[in-house]
DNA sequence: CAGTATCCGGAAAGATACTG
DNA sequence: CAGTATCTTTCCGGATACTG
């Protein structure tokens, strides 16, 4: 997904879009962060799923893209501090919306990926 | 992305969407259908971009997320129609947004990928 | 027309161990 | 604490050829 720079002129736009959001783990960390500041730490404690390599890896590529900053504290220990840019909190809307979208079809196409179900929605 | 089933409980939804949007192809054939039914031909003639192969998958693939109808005319020659399900159409909005998102990204922080730059927008 | 059938390369993701 | 360094596995996406 990254690193084509095809960019056919009649593309749509939405393949931007999953580029920067594409991968596992940028929305859940963009979440993350839309809660504050945090920590490398905080956010791998709160992703108990992510190893520390993709977490590294997908928020330098989020640097990278524009979407959050890195702060280095040149302390003993170490201390890194994660934010969002204003392009990423730009995301929060969007994210939010995949969120519910991403519940309400779980309930209505998964039923079994749930512990207790909920009352059920019948739209998003 | 498919095919992990393992959807640790404090996982947040964005992960589902994702399994469901994700890949190169899918938000952009939900585009297409958006407005309309097509024929599997149109949908290739219109994606200048995509294999055969990759549109059957991706299609077949958005059939069993129940994104998808497929309606087989017993014809010779074959026809055979695509369309929106009511799931399908509860991501347009969705769509539109990551359209939006990832036209103003582009502008914002891709200004070489465009042929001659519009307006500059300052916010999504 | 609308697909399958094969084969393939490379990126994405993960496991594990080590370090400033 | 916050990373690198390797190694391995998975599988996405594409090229090409063939078919009901």
């Amino acid at each position: 997904m990254r690193g084509d720079s095809e960019t056919t002129p009649d593309e749509c736009a939405v393949e931007i879009a999953m580029e920067v959001l594409g991968g596992r783990w940028k929305l859940a960390i963009l979440k993350r962060l839309l809660t504050g500041t945090h920590r490398f730490g905080e956010l791998k404690r709160a992703m108990p799923g992510i190893t520390q390599r993709m977490l590294t890896r997908q928020l330098r590529e989020m640097e990278t893209d524009g979407l959050v900053v890195r702060e280095v504290y040149r302390e003993v220990p170490p201390k890194v501090e994660y934010s969002l840019t204003e392009t990423g909190r730009s995301l929060e809307r969007i994210a939010d919306l995949l969120d519910d979208w991403g519940r309400w079809y779980r309930e209505r196409h998964r039923p079994e990926a749930l512990g207790g179900p909920a009352d059920p929605v019948t739209s998003p």
